[in-house]
DNA sequence: CGGTTGACCAAGT
DNA sequence: GACTTGGCCAACC
C-alpha cells in the first residue's frame, strides 16, 4: 500500500483530481491554490505521487508551458495529454493559455 | 535540528 | 534566445 502522504500532498492530489479533462494546470497554480508559494514542493511531492493513475499528475506543466517532467516518462505523459485533446509541439503544450486552468476557475 | 535536494519560477547576464 | 543566479517551501538524510 501507499506511504503516508503529508496532508500538503494529499492536497495537491486532491486537486489534480479537480482538473477537468484536456485542461492543464501548473506547479505555481496549484501552490498558489493551496495558499502557499511552494512550487517546488508541488513538485516534489508529484514526484512522490503514489498512484500516477487515480492523480492526473500528467495534466501539471511548467508555468512556461514546459511538460516539465513526470515519474512515468515525459513520452507517456505527452501521449496522454494529446490523448485528451492537446497540441504538444517539441516538448512543448500548444494554446498552453487556452487549455490552462486554475483552481479559481471553478 | 542543520544542510541538501527537487517533476519550479522569475529575473539578470 | 540560452545560460546562470537567487529565492521560495516542503521532505529527506
Amino acid at each position: 500500500m501507499k506511504s503516508s502522504p503529508t496532508e500538503f500532498e494529499r492536497r495537491c492530489y486532491a486537486l489534480l483530481r479537480q482538473i477537468p479533462e484536456g485542461r492543464v494546470t501548473t506547479y505555481k497554480a496549484i501552490a498558489e491554490a493551496l495558499g502557499t508559494k511552494a512550487y517546488r514542493a508541488v513538485g516534489r511531492a508529484m514526484g512522490a505521487n503514489p498512484d500516477p493513475v487515480i492523480v492526473p499528475c500528467h495534466r501539471v506543466v511548467a508555468s512556461d508551458g514546459t511538460l516539465g517532467g513526470y515519474a512515468l516518462g515525459l513520452e507517456r505523459k505527452i501521449a496522454l495529454l494529446e490523448s485528451e485533446g492537446l497540441r504538444i509541439g517539441q516538448g512543448r503544450v500548444e494554446d498552453f493559455k487556452t487549455v490552462f486552468w486554475s483552481a479559481f476557475s471553478v
